[in-house]
DNA sequence: GGTTGTCAGCTTGTCTGAGGAGTTGATACG
DNA sequence: CGTATCAACTCCTCAGACAAGCTGACAACC
């Protein structure tokens, strides 16, 4: 019944502790930790425990031990979680970042898009028309990101991808929610839009092609709010 | 001799063939691992190691285990880890993104800089001009990141400053690797193309903004390679 | 002097056994 | 049918023991 509050194990506690201690500074980048014994009596737990502690900052990528050698700090704070701050940020400036991303691959594509990726498009445009006719939502909404997809791949650029997939998820539950809000929208999201960007792609016309990415885009991001 | 090959810890292989299970669809997202017994007896190693692995997985978001419940699968695969990312992708396709997100930030600073935004401008490009003569190597390239980032702040989105960031370390050892190469580079890297994106910012031209950062790092692009 | 070999003492790595604390589902009861 | 009880299961924490690996000091050698 007092149970409202979640209390974290001891470890967890303790890999928080350690993290503060970094942040503060007391040790410095490349420092060696006390040993673990000495460690735990500081914290009061047991070894165990503050292997643990360790094990959890190590899969964070913040120390990494070292057997006979020691604990190391091998970064100051913990990479950021961009699941986390996505899911934090307005949606409004996840989707400017999503419009720079997309609209830049729209340009590249333009100029390196293979065979492949023009079949890639009519494949994607084409379960997206039958989707927004008559499938579900979830349908409808994974047909639109493939297609988004496809462009992005068609850039042929491996960091501009991985960025478009770490967007995916919070984009889709933003897809989700707004469909639930606005049953209609999906007759008003054209998809000649869609076609207008895939024909700018294919007649190799990178402003072009960037110039429909954005207005696709700015017309998502202004729908929203 | 023979430790020319670093062999990892029991822990962590442990860790890496959970994750591998987990890839396969073995266990589905949300689903409850075996017991901490039977996952060491399956495994071959003792329940300390398993707790470990558990826990390391637990700090990358992939695990969650529960006191009295179990443990459980949260996702289907570890969140890319982006400095990784970064490290391993062509310093081009690098280059492209930080193009996609500065470009962008740019176009949307000339709609949002503040007072202090330009103000800000003044001092970072002054700094920069300074460095751009006598310099050491580290602080030109920290002056010139200064600009950078300040353009990106001025955009006032926090997802594309977070990602400018992220890209920041990458950028610099680039950088770095280029003015070895190339002692008579900084006196090429013009002062002037910083200037002219500062101008169309403060004169509210979004299009001006947007192609005078495109050029420049489109120039910046071109002469790596 | 400079190099190499040895080793003691530190560190982390792993296993085991014990008991504590929380969750869950079956079961008995009203 | 709804509720209370409880036994079995789970993870959590500790302690102790020994293995494996690293480091620096020191001696032996060239």
């Amino acid at each position: 019944m007092s149970a409202m509050i979640r209390r974290h194990p001891l470890a967890e506690q303790a890999a928080e502790e350690l993290l503060r201690r970094i942040g503060s500074g007391e040790w410095a980048l490349g420092a060696k930790l006390p040993g673990e014994t000495t460690l735990a009596a500081q914290l009061g737990v047991g070894r165990s425990t503050i292997r643990e502690a360790v094990r959890e900052l190590a899969g964070r990528r913040v120390l990494e031990s070292r057997q006979g050698a020691g604990v190391f700090v091998i970064a100051l704070q913990a990479a950021e979680d961009w699941d986390k701050v996505l899911r934090k940020a307005d949606i409004t400036d996840v989707l400017e970042g999503r419009l720079a991303i997309e609209t830049e691959a729209a340009r590249l594509a333009a100029t390196r898009r293979t065979p492949a990726d023009l079949k890639n498009f009519r494949y994607t445009l084409a379960d997206r028309q039958r989707a927004a006719v008559k499938a579900p939502d979830d349908w409808y909404i994974e047909a639109d990101l493939a297609f988004h997809r496809a462009v992005v791949t068609a850039a042929h650029n491996a960091v501009l991808t991985e960025l478009f997939d770490t967007f995916v998820p919070r984009i889709r539950r933003a897809m989700i929610d707004m469909l639930k809000l606005d049953e209609e929208h999906r007759h008003r999201h054209d998809q000649a839009a869609h076609e207008a960007i895939a024909d700018a792609i294919r007649a190799k016309d990178p402003d072009l092609a960037a110039a429909r990415s954005r207005d696709h885009l700015s017309a998502v991001r202004s729908s929203i709010r």
